[in-house]
DNA sequence: AGTTAACCTATTGACTTAGTAGGTAAATAG
DNA sequence: CTATTTACCTACTAAGTCAATAGGTTAACT
């Protein structure tokens, strides 16, 4: 399956933050944009979109940036992806037109439904600190993430 | 997540050519797109695929038609997405340009490849036959299938 | 006052999707 | 032999999405 950037740049900048914010300091988009080798405009709008999603705050002016309003332990990657794309996690109808008592409505059901179901599961059962962690283990096998 | 009318048409018709072929024999495209009500050309180009693939065999000319070339169950979901989505199964790649020693890797590998590995194994975990299985179920609900 | 950075909106080029359209080639029935 | 049926093939298109780019305005800090 593929991944749309949005999504994938999304995650580099929270965890950009995550890694880069210490006791509550904000991080800039320009510096995200440089470290992650990222268009700062694109990055704008999709640091807008986790804004909206209640998952950064941010801060005007100078020093100012985008820090994360809660512990990453408390970030789930279902909301993550909920923020940057409204498709990946969407449930197939099991009910079309019809009422769903059609073969249309059994594909939906007896597939879809079920691949999503576990797609989802995973999104809910993650978090954002878990992915952090990983990260960490990448770092200490001597991986160069550009976050420290 | 959203899945294509390509897709969605393919298992429409496989499951009508399964269900509508008697000892062999053939079930015509026009047959299958009124019954399934689908473009007949649209359904054309995706009964293609599937002959490409290897799914279903064909024959010309009039009482000619589709067959499947195996059991059902010898037919696998993973197959089915395969000859008709050239990205639904296809695996993240960890490795990016760097080799995959960055952040971005890090999020393929921790993330993506962990759900594309979910998808990956229910596909290929199922097949056609336990599909029809189910379907036979609804139809013993009394649901109104347009398939027998 | 000047700089920095967030915020907002519009536009664009490339690509994909979901078909439509118009044929040709082969098999069969009569 | 001919007409019909059906598969097979290729081109095109309208609409939508993706991945940015562009050009500003507003707020905060020094």
């Amino acid at each position: 399956m593929k991944v749309s950037t949005r999504v994938e740049y999304g995650m580099l900048a929270l965890t950009d933050i995550a890694l880069h914010s210490e006791n509550g300091s904000s991080v800039s988009a320009p510096d995200i944009a440089e470290r992650q080798d990222i268009s700062q405009k694109y990055l704008e709008q999709i640091l807008m979109n986790l804004k909206q999603a209640g998952l950064i705050r941010s801060q005007k002016g100078l020093r100012g940036g985008y820090a994360l309003t809660r512990p990453a332990e408390k970030i789930r990657l279902s909301e993550i992806l909920n923020a940057l794309d409204n498709s990946i996690l969407e449930e197939t109808d099991p009910v079309g037109e019809d009422g769903g008592h059609s073969l249309r409505g059994a594909v939906n059901t007896c597939l879809w439904a079920k691949i999503n179901r576990s797609i989802i599961d995973f999104a809910e059962g993650r978090t954002l600190s878990e992915f952090l962690q990983e990260c960490r283990t990448y770092l200490a096998e001597g991986w160069d993430l550009y976050v420290i």
